[in-house]
DNA sequence: GTCTATATGTGGATAGAC
DNA sequence: GTCTATCCACATATAGAC
């Protein structure tokens, strides 16, 4: 169709402001805090006036959206999790990923974990690159054992548990984080006991 | 002395309406979310001008820290535990009693575990309440075996994950909390087996 | 001492010119 | 899309009546 790469170039340079807007905003939140940020500073370090970044963002929950979604991308980008010869070593890994990268920057992990904004609530489609994150991280652990939703409720639970303690307690410690070897430990043997007991698969045409 | 107890009725006076100011606090926090609570709603709703507030407040955050030790007083004095005869059953009992009470006020929970409101930090002798409703959480627990910090640690950031989880995710619905007794099993067997080995007490008069 | 009245500064957000 | 001007709500502070 004719005219479309123009409309193409448009997009890509907004897309690209986009993305530089919310670079700063990162930037800001990790000096400031995630609720410390504010427009004013974020235009002012973009050289912009602030009634112009509501050409991009209608409004400051829709760049906390934004924000959210850029960091669930970030995660699923970030040092993949080679595959695992036991349920031990799945479980250690994906965990040990996940507290690297949200040590990595607690603000965040403020945004992505904790529900701490108040009114900001994910759109839809920055849920769905968080539900991807999710299901990806957890795919070493399911290409070598059937593991329920309950083993990695618990898994993430405790996940969550040290990095919310850590952080909020001692931030830049150790104290809660050196815990995780122990807790993998115990999750490890509780999952491979625990796993639904496998049916006899039924033949095709078992049943005449 | 002569003259203190008009002092002590002044103070009372005082601390009685510092008491209602707390109490209306926690009202609209529940209703429009901890950081959601604004001096403004609080003076309205307590039928008094906003500037007024500021005569037992000295800030927003002097204010978030009275509720801060408000609610691990609350917690102090919130169903007692029972002593436990096992180590699984003492593990059980102070972890289903923290979970109950954050479950019945979720915003509590948000002020007292996750450190959401920026620049809020408790004062010191807010802290000393947190500290002491720590200690007696534990007390039953230390009655009855010589756990470590570690042990301590990891039990309350498993019980503190259960909880962000269930109330970040799925506010209202039981999907982590309902694992809590699946994690005790795994805890309780790993207190037991990882208690300091007690060292053969030497007599009083052992170096002459 | 506690209130009312009022002022200041900083947020998010909108309207409208260019 | 970007700007200027502007609005409203908020935390905060001070002055002064009672």
């Amino acid at each position: 169709m004719l005219g479309n790469e123009n409309t193409d170039w448009r997009a890509d340079r907004r897309a690209a402001a986009t993305a530089s807007i919310v670079a700063a905003a990162w930037e800001l939140a990790r000096e400031h805090g995630l609720a410390g940020l504010t427009l004013r500073d974020l235009a002012r370090r973009l050289g912009m006036a602030t009634p112009s970044l509501y050409s991009y963002f209608d409004s400051k929950n829709a760049l906390y959206d934004a924000m959210y979604a850029d960091g669930w991308r970030a995660f699923i980008e970030f040092d993949p999790q080679p595959p695992a010869a036991s349920i031990r070593d799945a479980i250690h890994g994906g965990v040990e990923r996940w507290v690297r990268f949200s040590l990595a920057d607690p603000v965040r992990f403020q945004l992505l974990s904790l529900r701490t904004i108040p009114g900001f609530e994910p759109s839809e489609t920055s849920y769905a690159v968080a539900q991807r994150a999710y299901d990806e991280s957890f795919a070493v652990l399911d290409a070598i054992a059937p593991v329920t939703q309950e083993h990695k409720d618990l898994i993430t639970a405790v996940a969550s548990g040290l990095l919310n303690q850590q952080l909020s307690n001692e931030p830049g410690g150790t104290r809660w984080v050196r815990l995780l070897d122990d807790a993998v430990d115990l999750l490890a043997p509780w999952v491979a006991e625990t796993l639904p007991k496998p049916r006899k698969p039924r033949s095709r045409k078992a049943k005449p």
